[in-house]
Parts: structure tokens; C-alpha cells; sequence
DNA sequence: CTTGCGTGTCATAGC
DNA sequence: GTGCTATGACACGCA
């Protein structure tokens, strides 16, 4: 009972934990405070769906369209506001935790395990890891005595996350003391882990990690003999249970429950080929062929743990069923080794970062970290999300990473590309997986990020903060400061897009209604083959019914028309000016479809004629309304209600002429036909309008024009203050370096300075004055009676 | 059902 | 005085 109780109170404390890391709710806060380099990953790497929305609002804000054209001054004031405040917002990191737990609850735990299933690189491409983790996994796997070793390290790397999670200040200061890797250090580790303890974490997870360290660190003097000790024996011996379970199950056919997490389901993979190989090689319960293997038979021993995490969660299902309190012990145990292998494994890479990253390791340690490492690349490479995420949690890990990746490393020459590596991986693995919910944009674009940590430093003692300090808020001030530069909006928003990826709101994509109405249009288009001008709508400005519509419409006003597409042209043409949205291409198809210049009745033969010929769209609209509409709907809808009005009153002309005539000809126009006096008053309303129409239309592209403008201006006087602001320090700098060389020049001149007698003067008793005639000395008590006539010498300040 | 946006229209001022 | 343009305000339709 002893055991079970402890089981049950270390084990439900890491239960929870990963029941939290699987998504269920994730405290962002405790991570971002344990400053962990996974963390960094999500945040820096996936992030971009933050700077998305960000730059979505920017956009929508400022790119003036989404701006109401009424208040230009007002939008455009706080539009550049905006901008600037949601740029300089960017120095503060801002993690929103329902983010980051969605990131885990998609984690799509079947990718996860068809990546298992498939092949080392695409495990690895699934991992938070590199593409070269995927080498290192395949090497490994090459390297490997069985295949089931690699798939041992995928499920100790998978399963270091959670146990660990959510210990928090003190691993910190533990992570800290994890740097440096001597015995002493790891006592007081382990001391550490017994507060831990204390607080319920699970105290076997520590103490296997750094026995682990310590076997790891001893196993080139023991052999293989004492490998695993007594608890790691008891360990595989839970191992070999589970693996039995799992034996069981395999053999049964029994699918392995997956509903845990994507750990579960990687797991279960691992697990059966583990239970493949273990059948092909070992019969079970034999452990001491396990740890005997050979001089790395104790890391195999510790690798071959990994399958009972897999198993472990596998067997959930099983004990599950049983409700003996055997059961529950044995599931229970189960969770607590899987825990302990998690740990085992965030340990193991801790010890391995400090092994590696200390330079003055001796030569032993360095030798046992890189055998060690050499295994455990396998495993960090099978790391899949979930585990970057809660090594993330790890304070030891920080530094895990970098050692793991040292080609890398190499290749960089910092440790911090390993973080960054990590990042765009994770970022573009977040990124096709979960597209909008990227998360790299909330700090940096990757781009910026990987030049960022390009440019950082190698030391690492932070990584988060410094992270943030060195790279983000430097990218971000460069951001903010292009942005006072004078970066154009459009500059600005390409370099969003460049940055944002997956950034599927577009400075275009926000403003257009364009995207509908553009299939209608096109679809339109096609129907409306005898009016190339059909794309707009028929009545001009008026009528935005769809295509097929108009042109029978049009057609209907053979006699009337004629009009429509020169005035419709006009009209959209001044409000689609290229020049003016060349940058904004959907803006160029904004076709506005509203057909809300409906006529009340019309005919209901013509009406089921062109109801066929209609939109689908406008067809499904109208199978609703033809019932009780008339035909003639379809036409009227398209046209506007002077044109219906026109139609009504027989004008002989259409309203295009009657709009865009000149006065002469217009006048010339009335005189030819003889009209009545309300025919001529729906003229004149109808040139009234239409011109008045067409002046809104210009007007409100006047307004947005002047509000680009301002826009640009007020970059433009960003840039100039950048600018002047820059001029500023080049001087102050200039300045400063000349006062400095002025008193440097005039100390040396003093100190030459010699009276009558040949002795120097006194600094306390003269002082040089530097006057229009040159430099004077000067007595320091005369200095203000007689400070405009040259009391003793003059020199010149030449040298 | 509400809201934002685009558009048309009216009223009005100015040229 | 007439015609035209510009613009604020409002209403309507749509998503």
C-alpha cells in the first residue's frame, strides 16, 4: 500500500500534468516564466499567426480601405496610431496560453503516429526537431543494434515532456546548476528534487534522471554489470510487464488506444515494433540480456525503458477494464514509469547539455556525453511537438537542444540556431498542420527570427529572455524602427507577408467583398457573352445583379440602352483606378453584386425565362422568390429603379445618355422627342442622380485617396524624423568626440604651457580660454574681471 | 439579430 | 437662374 499511495500521489500530480499538457489547459505563464528554449520554439517558430492577427488589424486599419471614408482625418490619425502602438506593442511579448494549448490539442496525433509508422524523417519532420534530427535518427537507427532501439529513443524523447512540466522556480535554479556537471552539483540537484518531492513532484522521475546521469557518467568504468541499478530493474521489470501487456495486445489485435494524446498513438507504434523486435530478439522477462548487451547496454537499458512509457499509456485501456485494484497499482505504476522515463529523458538530454556545453569538462565526461549523445539523438530527433513543448517546461533542456544539434551548432557556430532551428521547424510544421493558427507571427516573423538568432550570442544563459532581449525586441525595434524610417505601408505589409507566411487575411483579402462577387461576376461574364462590359454591372453603377441577369436586362432594353457599360465602366473605373489599387489586385475585381434595385412586380412569363438564364447564386435566390415574383424580377433586379422608372414612363432613351450627355446635347435630346411633363421631370431626376451618383462615387474616391496620402505622409514624416533623429546622434556623437579631442589638445597645451622661469603652470591657478583670438590663459580669480583682455600669454592652439 | 461595409440617394453649398 | 460638382447624411442591401 505504501507504494500505491505514493504511486498514486506522484502519479496523479504527473497525470495531471500531462493531462494538461495534452491540452486540456496549459499554464503559458509558469513556462514563459521558467524561460525555457522549446517554449521558445513555439513562440518564436509558430508564432506567426499572432503577428498574423496583429498585422491583420494593421492592415485593416491602416491600409485605409477598412478606414470609414467619412472621418479621413480621424481614421487616418488613429489608423497611424494604431500602426504604430501595435508595432511598438510587439516589444511586448504577449503569449496568449489559449494559443499555445490549442497548438496541443490539434496536435494531431495521427499524423504523429502514421509519421511513426512511415519512417525515421518523417517522424522527425513531425518532431519539434530538424531535418537533422531526421539524419540523426536514421543514423541512429543505423547505428542501432535493433530497430527497436530507435523506436525506444522516439518514445523517450516523446515522453520527456510532461512529468517534468510543471516544476518550476526551483528547476530553474536547478537547470542552472545543471550547467555544470559534476556529482556535487547533481547531489545538490537532487536535493533539489527532494523539495521537489516535497512539493509532489515525483521524486523517482529526479533521482532516476541523475542515477541516470551518474550511471551514464559511471558506465564507462562499470560496464554494464550494476547498469540500471536496482530501480531501473524494477523499472524494466514494470517495462517488461507492460511490454507483455502490450505483447498481449499485439498479439490480439487489440488497437491501441490513442486517445490519450498523440504520445499514446506514437507510442503504441513504437510499442509494437519494440514488442517485434523484443519477440525477435529476447523472450520476455529476461532483463539481464537487456543491460548485458555491451558498454552501452546501460543506456539501452535505459532506452529500452522507452517502450513501457508507450506501453504504459497503451496499457490504459487494458487495466481500464480491470477494475481490481491490482489493476489500478499496476496502471498506476505504469504512468509512474512512463513518468520516470520522461524524466529520464529530459534529464539525460540536461546532462548531456551540460556535459557538452561545459568547454572544461574533462575529457571523460566529454567522451560519456557524446557516447550518451550519440544515443540520444535518436531520441531527441523522434521528439515529436508535444515533447519541444514540454521540454519547453524543462529548465534543464534549455540547453539540451544545442548539444543535442551540434552539426548544427557547428554550422552556426551558436548555440542559439539551435533554437531557431527548432523554431521554423516547429513554426513550419505548426504552419501546415495548422495553418491559421500559427503562432510564429505573435513575436516574429520566422524570417526575422531566423536572422535574429542568427545574430545572437552564444552564451545562453536565459534563452527565452534573452531571446527576447537580443533577438525579438531588436527585430522589433528595427520593425518600429523601419516603420519610423519610413517604411511605405506597402513595404511594411510585404514585409508581413514575407514574414507572416500563412497569413491568409491580405491588405487585399480584408478589404474585398471582392471574392464573391468576383465568381459571380465571372460566372456572369460567361453567361453575359454579348457584352463584354457585362463583368460590371449593365445599369452602370446601379445595377450589380448578376451578369446573365443583366445581359438580359440589357437585352430587354435594347431600345432603351446601349448606355449601361460606358457609365458603369466610368463609374468603376474611377473606383478601381489601377494606378491607384495596382497594389491591392482583388481590389481591381471588386465587384459589388447587390441587387437590392429590385423591382416590386414584373411579368411572370418573362420572369421563368430568366430565371434560367440567372446566376446560380441569383437562380437559388430566386427559385425562392419566383414562386411569387414575376419573371420580370430577373431583369428589373439589374436595373435600377430610374431605369425601371424609365422603362415605366417609355423614355425613348436610355439613362446612360440621359446621364452623360452634355447639356447641348442633352437639350438637343429632350427637343427630338416629344415628352410629357413627368417623362422630362424622370429625366432630370434621373440625370440628377446618375450625376450625382457618379459624383458620390468620386468623392468617396477622393476621400480615400486623401487618406492614402495622409498615410504616406505621415510615413513620410516618420521617416524624416528617423532621419533627423539619426542626424541628431551622428552629431551629438560628433560633438562629444570634438569636445573630448578640444580637451584633450588643450590639456596637452597646458601641460606645455611654461611661465618666465621655465615651470609649468598651475591647472588649480590658470585655465585656457578659448577666444575668437585664440587661446588665452587665463587666472582662474581673474578669470571673470579680466576675462576679455589676455592677462599673460597667448598662444596659438596650433601644435 | 447585430454589425460593418458598400452603395445609392437626397439635401445642400459652392462654383 | 441654371447646371454641375462636391460632400455630409441617411437608407438600404448584403455578408
Amino acid at each position: 500500500m505504501l507504494y500505491l499511495k505514493k504511486y498514486f500521489t506522484e502519479g496523479l500530480i504527473q497525470f495531471t500534468i500531462l493531462l494538461s499538457l495534452i491540452g486540456v489547459r496549459l499554464d503559458l505563464d509558469t513556462y514563459l516564466n521558467n524561460q525555457l528554449p522549446p517554449l521558445h520554439e513555439i513562440i518564436l517558430g509558430p508564432s506567426s499567426a499572432y503577428t498574423q492577427t496583429q498585422f491583420h488589424n494593421l492592415r485593416n486599419t491602416l491600409d485605409g480601405y477598412g478606414i470609414h471614408p467619412k472621418s479621413v482625418d480621424l481614421d487616418h490619425f488613429f489608423a497611424t496610431r494604431r500602426l504604430l502602438n501595435q508595432v511598438r506593442s510587439l516589444d511586448h511579448l504577449r503569449v496568449p496560453s489559449t494559443e499555445l494549448s490549442a497548438w496541443l490539442v490539434h496536435r494531431d496525433p495521427e499524423t504523429v503516429v502514421s509519421a511513426t509508422s512511415q519512417s525515421g524523417p518523417s517522424i522527425a519532420l513531425d518532431n519539434g526537431g530538424s531535418l537533422e534530427d531526421v539524419n540523426n535518427s536514421e543514423a541512429s537507427a543505423m547505428r542501432g543494434a535493433g530497430g527497436a532501439s530507435e523506436t525506444t529513443y522516439s518514445l523517450n524523447g516523446e515522453d520527456s515532456l510532461g512529468a517534468v512540466a510543471p516544476e518550476d522556480s526551483q528547476e530553474q535554479g536547478e537547470r542552472e546548476s545543471s550547467d555544470d556537471l559534476s556529482k556535487e552539483d547533481i547531489e545538490i540537484i537532487d536535493i533539489l528534487w527532494r523539495q521537489d518531492i516535497d512539493l509532489g513532484a515525483g521524486r523517482e522521475v529526479f533521482n532516476y534522471s541523475s542515477r541516470q546521469k551518474e550511471s551514464e557518467a559511471d558506465k564507462p568504468n562499470e560496464e554494464n554489470e550494476e547498469a540500471g541499478g536496482r530501480e531501473e530493474s524494477w523499472r524494466n521489470g514494470l517495462n517488461l510487464r507492460a511490454v507483455q501487456n502490450l505483447h498481449v495486445d499485439g498479439e490480439t489485435g487489440e488497437s491501441i488506444p490513442t486517445e490519450l494524446t498523440s504520445l499514446g498513438a506514437q507510442t503504441s507504434l513504437s510499442l509494437q515494433e519494440c514488442l517485434r523486435l523484443l519477440e525477435a530478439t529476447f523472450p520476455f522477462g529476461e532483463e539481464p540480456e537487456f543491460q548485458a548487451t555491451g558498454p552501452t547496454s546501460q543506456l539501452r537499458a535505459s532506452t529500452e525503458e522507452t517502450p513501457s512509457t508507450s506501453q504504459g499509456i497503451a496499457l490504459q485501456a487494458p487495466l481500464s477494464q480491470s477494475n481490481t485494484p491490482l489493476d489500478l497499482e499496476q496502471q498506476w505504476q505504469d504512468i509512474m514509469s512512463i513518468m520516470e522515463l520522461q524524466d529520464m529523458e529530459v534529464n539525460n538530454t540536461a546532462a548531456n547539455v551540460t556535459m557538452n556545453n561545459d568547454p572544461n569538462n574533462n575529457n571523460a565526461s566529454t567522451t560519456e556525453s557524446a557516447t550518451i549523445e550519440s544515443f540520444e539523438l535518436p531520441r531527441s530527433t523522434l521528439i515529436n511537438q508535444d515533447v519541444s513543448l514540454h521540454q519547453a517546461s524543462l529548465p534543464s533542456c534549455s540547453q539540451d537542444f544545442p548539444t543535442l544539434f551540434n552539426p548544427e551548432l557547428d554550422s552556426t557556430g551558436v548555440q542559439r540556431p539551435t533554437l531557431v532551428r527548432l523554431s521554423s521547424s516547429n513554426s513550419s510544421n505548426i504552419n501546415s498542420t495548422y495553418g491559421a493558427t500559427n503562432l510564429t507571427g505573435l513575436f516574429l516573423p520566422p524570417p526575422l527570427n531566423s536572422t535574429t538568432n542568427l545574430t545572437t550570442t552564444p552564451v545562453l544563459p536565459d534563452p527565452f529572455s534573452s531571446l527576447l532581449e537580443e533577438s525579438m525586441l531588436d527585430e522589433i525595434s528595427l520593425l518600429d524602427l523601419a516603420m519610423e524610417e519610413g517604411f511605405s505601408q506597402d513595404q511594411a505589409s510585404q514585409l508581413e507577408d514575407e514574414l507572416d507566411s500563412d497569413s491568409g487575411l491580405s491588405l487585399d483579402s480584408s478589404h474585398s467583398p471582392a471574392s464573391p462577387s468576383n465568381s459571380e461576376t465571372s460566372c456572369l461574364s460567361a453567361a453575359s457573352s454579348s457584352s463584354t462590359s457585362a463583368t460590371f454591372s449593365e445599369e452602370g453603377a446601379v445595377g450589380y445583379s448578376t451578369d446573365s441577369e443583366a445581359a438580359s436586362a440589357e437585352a430587354e432594353e435594347g431600345a432603351v440602352g446601349g448606355y449601361q457599360p460606358e457609365y458603369s465602366k466610368l463609374c468603376r473605373m474611377s473606383y478601381q483606378d489601377p494606378s491607384q489599387f495596382h497594389g491591392i489586385p482583388q481590389l481591381e475585381n471588386v465587384n459589388h453584386n447587390h441587387t437590392y434595385n429590385q423591382p416590386p412586380a414584373s411579368s411572370y412569363s418573362e420572369r421563368s425565362q430568366l430565371s434560367a438564364s440567372c446566376s446560380k447564386k441569383g437562380r437559388d435566390k430566386q427559385m425562392q422568390q419566383t414562386k411569387l415574383q414575376p419573371p420580370q424580377d430577373c431583369v428589373d433586379r439589374q436595373s435600377s429603379r430610374d431605369e425601371r422608372r424609365a422603362r415605366a414612363m417609355d423614355i425613348p432613351f436610355s439613362n446612360e445618355k440621359i446621364i452623360n450627355l452634355p447639356v447641348e446635347e442633352f437639350n438637343e435630346l429632350l427637343a427630338k422627342h416629344h415628352l410629357n411633363e413627368d417623362q422630362l421631370a424622370l429625366i432630370r431626376d434621373i440625370r440628377r442622380r446618375g450625376k450625382n451618383k457618379m459624383a458620390a462615387q468620386n468623392c468617396r474616391k477622393r476621400k480615400l485617396d486623401t487618406i492614402l496620402k495622409l498615410e504616406q505622409g505621415v510615413q513620410d514624416l516618420q521617416r524624416e524624423k528617423a532621419q533627423l533623429l539619426k542626424e541628431k546622434m551622428e552629431y551629438g556623437k560628433c560633438i562629444r568626440q570634438t569636445k573630448q579631442k578640444v580637451q584633450s589638445l588643450s590639456q596637452e597645451l597646458f601641460a606645455q604651457l611654461r611661465d618666465e622661469e621655465g615651470r609649468p603652470y598651475s591647472a588649480s591657478e590658470y585655465f585656457l580660454q578659448y577666444g575668437p583670438d585664440g587661446v588665452l590663459l587665463m587666472p582662474r580669480n581673474m578669470s571673470t574681471e579680466q576675462s576679455n583682455k589676455p592677462d599673460k600669454k597667448q598662444k596659438d592652439k596650433k601644435k
